[in-house]
DNA sequence: CTGAAAGCGCTTACAG
DNA sequence: CTGAAAGCGCTTACAG
């Protein structure tokens, strides 16, 4: 911020040879001003490159214009299009955007909430970026808060989006029992405590049910929604002798882990063993085989959360859930549409 | 930004019973404070949840706070760690990130200049995302700034961060052709007008002339850095049959288009024609066959250039030029490193 | 349609 | 070590 003086509202206003405040009004739209003073105003302000000082604006007006995301982390191919989505969706609606990731929280002491009231109009915050205290926090000065991909704590009272994920693996997980006969199904499944994790857990779980296949929970492992997570997971499996005869991997990142342990022990995929995931990621199309999957409208989920956020800002009516369809995608890792290869 | 009353600097200092001075000065560690009197300041901001108000301090002392990255979309895999570079970066120097992708400039009219002097501190600005005109205009201002990826306009000595991208793409072709003994290079260009894909351009055509291999342009195509661009211009060479023994795809991603192209119709790869990429992106390893590419570090890339503006912002001097070395990796796309397969 | 003025919530010389 | 006060650059009643 150091530089050259740049020009103030005062400065475009003795230009312009009217008030501050006509500026302010033709700059904003806020009131009606004669359409030749307006131009007076417009081709000072032209002249000048004046662009009016966010903070000042935000101090007099008492808003930001800017919304905030929080993260557990910005890279993972899983948050790519549900940036895009927030990031398309922010700056449709005029605001500017603010991002943070959670990565550490921070050794000794007093949480540093980068983002929060004192800087933007509202946060979307990503399941696991926060913590419930200051949630309850947020909640409790009634700041507009939309939650992703996680179930706000009970009466709290905040909308959230997220996506189908028991029913999607549950249809995931019977299309390999009914259709290609599967009896044991290893899951990987994601981080503790995630509840993307949890519900595609508990769809696995109905699917067993609903075609009487007992539950051995020796099948369940974890893959942590990471490649590398479920590659070691898988060769341990492995060396470990487990017998079983497809893979639910609790994301299209631990699927690629997961498959890459099986090839390397020289086992087929689908003939030797089925493999699904779940989001159908970019690169799940591209997997060999291709990859069967749930697709997860991650940037229209991004999207909506903008758009309830906002809404919210402006004091209207938003729902307090929003849960998006998935959808099966049937591609080749399952058994399904087997090419003939070379 | 409705909600109840917040608690503000003056009622901190009232409860406190110092001046709003002090509470600032314990606030910012800006002057020494009695440590009683501080620890009385302490515990007020405790008890009432006190946050000062980011513009308020913004106006105050006439710094934001702030980064702000301009890039010209924000999905794409080359993104990813760029952006974790770049988030990380920001918030360890203790600064907010604000980001914004200049997708389609707005019709009509005025640049909107969603990020600008106005509402950060410095600039971190992505090949392509701002129109020259914008990047003069901050420099006559003395704003700073740091340029992604491309080389600022002679003499308008704004530092930039790059990568090694023309002795990078010579290693790599020079590497088909001693290796390999490869001799119709097939080469899938980027973006017109994109630095990384003229100079990784120029480091084909130095490793041709490099072993007297002449020039044929009709061996020049466009990939777009971009995977379906990338597959149907290879679907299109093929139809036409144009002659080659390998592919040299811009970047990784065009790399996968081409390799789904060369698959769907039957090729061997690198059997029947070698294939490599560059930037060597997270699902490089993972393809099939592995890619044999170069690798960029790109989220060194952003990393560094965070520091380079925090250091311009604190007005230290800065080197002008930061290019970061990439570096062949030899995976089995290219032919080497054959495993037998079943 | 227009202006004078108060006020947003901080930081920072200036005095003591 | 501490406080009173000016000032940052806007928006927004309030008057006219």
């Amino acid at each position: 911020m150091k530089s050259t003086i740049r020009p103030t509202i005062a400065i475009v206003a003795h230009k312009a040879e009217v008030s501050i405040a006509t500026v302010s009004r033709v700059l904003n739209g806020t009131a009606p001003v004669d359409e030749a003073t307006a131009a007076r105003v417009r081709s000072a302000v032209a002249d000048l490159n004046y662009l009016p000082q966010a903070a000042a604006r935000t101090l007099a007006s008492r808003r930001t214009n800017t919304l905030g995301l929080l993260l557990p982390e910005i890279s993972g191919f899983f948050f790519q299009p549900l940036l895009r989505g927030v990031e398309s969706a922010t700056s449709e609606a005029g605001y500017d955007l603010m991002v943070h990731t959670t990565h550490k929280p921070l050794p000794g002491g007093i949480p540093r909430r980068p983002l929060a009231e004192h800087n933007t109009d509202g946060l979307l915050i990503f399941t696991d970026s926060v913590r419930l205290r200051e949630l309850n926090r947020l909640s409790s000065i009634n700041f507009p808060v939309v939650l992703l991909h996680q179930t706000p704590p009970k009466a709290l009272g905040i909308p959230y989006v997220t996506i189908e994920n028991r029913s999607g693996a549950r249809k995931l997980v019977e299309h390999l029992i009914t259709i290609h006969h599967c009896r044991r199904i290893l899951f990987l499944r994601g981080p503790d405590g995630h509840e993307d994790s949890r519900l595609r857990e508990n769809g696995y779980r109905d699917a067993l049910k609903a075609h009487n296949l007992s539950l051995d929970s020796s099948l369940i492992k974890k893959g942590g929604f990471n490649r590398d997570e479920a590659r070691a997971t898988v060769e341990k499996i492995l060396l470990d002798g487990l017998d079983f005869d497809a893979v639910f991997c609790g994301d299209d990142d631990s699927a690629v882990g997961a498959l890459q342990a099986l090839r390397q022990a020289g086992k087929k995929i689908p003939e030797g063993i089925a493999l699904v995931g779940f989001d159908d990621q970019e690169f799940a199309s591209t997997t060999t085989p291709p990859l069967t999957t749930v697709r997860a409208p991650t940037e229209q989920v991004g999207r909506d959360a903008v758009r309830m956020l906002v809404n919210l800002i402006q004091g209207q009516n938003v729902a307090l859930r929003l849960v998006h369809p998935t959808e099966l995608v049937i591609r080749e890792s399952c058994g399904c549409n087997l090419v003939k290869r070379r």
